[in-house]
DNA sequence: CGCAATCGGATAACATCT
DNA sequence: AGATGTTATCCGATTGCG
């Protein structure tokens, strides 16, 4: 298990990375967002339409909005320019720009027009990157960031309806500085699944010479878009039009995968491979257009609502998912489907292998668990534990049993335990799972989490990766990247994709980590600075996370090895399927910010 | 059809801060 | 003391499987 954390890289110094923001992000979080009336002055609207003139006709920026910034020791202009560029997005999101921008160190000129700056290679440049406006916000307006449950969340279900989604293309594209019949014209062209950076090639393709916006798109061009790729590019885009076209994207309404032939599991849930078994690994062809580099990695549930497997299939290049239930792997279940472009041969398990029964696990419960409790492992672990109350009433019912209780009394524990996770703690006595018994059947280091509050640590565990089923898929990539790897890592929790790949030996050089939760976000931090050599940037919001800034670390770094992430999905299973809505709820959505942000990773390395 | 499984939420009760 | 943040309690619905 020799790693590389000791080494010295000695690459570390440019300091763009703005830690440290978490704590003033969130104070400010609510202040700025209660007092911010424009937070809600879209929160029913369903159009993009609504969310044009809010964007252009918003008035100023209140005064006192702008000295709270100010106070937090950002100047005047640059705080007036990200209160614009911000729009309508929130306190959260703005104080995420405020940070890109000073990390960038952009010179954050006021004007509104195109940007038209220069993009230096040099890394050490510090005015690199113009922010240009809008690039690739189709969700980006009309948003208020999510502090309250009650978010309005209409860009991303605009993001699943093409009429909206097109509307929100052009509107982009115009907001760039294209005519408006022109862009209309390429997003008809490409479909309104196209990325900007096509729709933009496109336009620019179809232009002969002397176009009228030629001085922004020159610029442009000469930085980023190179015409030597034009053709490749509208391959591309033919290809995976071709790959939505297929499958009813245009008559159906919300994503929700009600329409879609399910996708059925595997029974046993054992994936591609197991360790240590002999059966060769299936075969799964990958189209080309998927290929990596960049690696990715997705995850989400298993047991997901009829056809959302098969959508979110479809947005990844129709990849087979590898279903997984980590009980192969330790000894509670979990049962995840990963849709990922990684090799499947010479995969290597995590050592030391972990216990995968309760009664190695935890051998200090054996001698208090009953022979007519059959579990041997746990079910998957939740994000919530049972009340004291609930406890009670199991040790009182069975104090009051004969010693192998009737029937019933048993019927009624069992089905307690195995529905709140219980364990033997004592004489008729039971209890949920201590957090760092969870670190540990996750495979995380001891007092990973420990730090916040118990219900947080909760939360945060039940969210998170299994360890090593992830590090079993992973390891393969510790051959291909002797010299570590640079990793954008999307909802990231308490950073398991980052824990599995140092667990593998493989040095992270840099990660870039989206991860709304500040409690999480410290917890990834703190671990990092024990463990790492390399550099995290930690990220808030997912919607800061625009193409140019992708690009910009894209520049920076070099490109992005892995793009690996799992999207939180509230309404996508389990215990709260009374809300839930497959792919357009307002959680589950962040899916489409993992394409969006995959497919733009993904053009950028393709372009540089 | 019953049952097990499931990465949540609204609200009351309690704790902490100003 | 009142506002604000945190924890505890009781809720639930949908799906697949036998």
């Amino acid at each position: 298990m020799a790693h590389c954390v000791g080494d010295s890289d000695g690459s570390d110094n440019f300091e763009w990375d703005s830690d440290g923001d978490g704590e003033e992000a969130a104070s400010f979080n609510a202040a700025g967002a209660s007092s911010s009336a424009m937070a809600s002055t879209n929160a029913d609207a369903p159009g993009p339409s609504t969310r044009v003139a809010n964007g252009n006709g918003k008035a100023g920026p209140s005064a006192s909005l702008v000295h709270k910034y100010m106070d937090m020791g950002f100047p005047e202009e640059i705080v007036l320019k990200a209160m614009k560029d911000n729009g309508d997005n929130g306190a959260d999101s703005l104080v995420e720009l405020l940070l890109t921008y000073q990390e960038l160190g952009n010179d954050l000129k006021v004007d509104n027009g195109f940007a038209s700056g220069c993009v230096p290679q040099n890394v050490d440049d510090s005015d690199d990157d113009d922010i240009l406006e809008n690039w690739d916000d189709e969700d980006a307006g009309g948003r208020s960031t999510g502090v309250a449950n009650s978010v309005d969340d209409s860009g991303d279900e605009d993001f699943l309806h093409e009429m909206s989604q097109t509307d929100e293309k052009v509107y982009s594209l115009v907001k760039m500085g294209f005519p408006e019949d022109e862009a209309a014209l390429a997003v008809t062209r490409c479909g309104q699944d196209a990325s900007i950076s096509v729709l933009v090639d496109s336009i620019y393709a179809s232009q002969t010479a002397g176009d009228v916006y030629c001085g922004n798109l020159s610029d442009y061009e000469d930085n980023s878009y190179g015409g030597r790729n034009k053709g490749r590019f509208m391959d591309a885009n033919k290809k995976r039009r071709k790959r939505y076209e297929g499958q009813a994207h245009g008559s159906r309404g919300p994503l929700d995968g009600s329409s879609d032939e399910p996708m059925p599991l595997p029974h046993p849930m054992v994936g591609f491979s197991l360790p240590h078994q002999c059966t060769r690994p299936v075969d799964r062809s990958l189209p080309s257009q998927a290929m990596g580099p960049p690696y990715f990695y997705y995850e989400n549930v298993a047991l997901a609502p009829k056809g959302v497997w098969t959508t979110i299939s479809r947005f990844l290049y129709d990849i087979q998912p590898e279903f997984v239930d980590s009980k192969y792997f330790c000894a509670a279940a979990r049962k995840r489907g990963y849709i990922h472009n990684l090799p499947l041969e010479n995969r290597s398990p995590l050592l030391p292998i972990p216990p995968k029964k309760i009664s190695e696990a935890f051998p200090h419960t054996k001698r208090w668990w009953p022979s007519w409790d059959p579990r041997r492992q746990f079910n998957c672990l939740q994000t919530c534990v049972s009340s004291a109350k609930l406890l009670e009433r199991i040790r009182v019912a069975l104090t009051n049993s004969s010693d192998p209780p009737p029937p019933r009394v048993q019927k009624f524990v069992l089905e307690e335990c195995r529905k709140w996770n219980l364990a033997w703690v004592g004489l008729n006595k039971v209890a949920p799972l201590e957090p760092d018994e969870m670190e540990f059947l996750l495979g995380f280091p001891k007092d990973h989490t420990r730090g916040i509050s118990r219900r947080e640590r909760y939360r945060s565990l039940g969210n998170s990766f299994q360890v090593d089923t992830v590090a079993y898929h992973l390891s393969v990539l510790k051959d291909m990247y002797p010299q570590g790897m640079n990793v954008l890592s999307l909802f990231s929790g308490i950073g398991g994709a980052e824990v599995a790949l140092h667990r593998l030996g493989i040095r992270m050089k840099t990660v870039i980590s989206v991860e709304k939760s500040e409690v999480n976000r410290t917890i990834l931090k703190s671990w990092w600075d024990q463990t790492q050599t390399g550099l995290l940037i930690e990220i808030c919001d997912v919607q800061t996370l625009t193409s140019e800034r992708i690009e910009a670390y894209v520049r920076r770094i070099g490109g992005f090895d892995l793009v690996i992430g799992g999207s939180p999905c509230n309404n996508l299973t389990g215990s709260n399927r009374y809300h839930r809505d497959g792919l357009e709820g307002e959680h589950s959505s962040l899916f489409y910010h993992y394409v969006r942000i995959l497919d733009s990773v993904k053009s950028i390395m393709e372009r540089l």
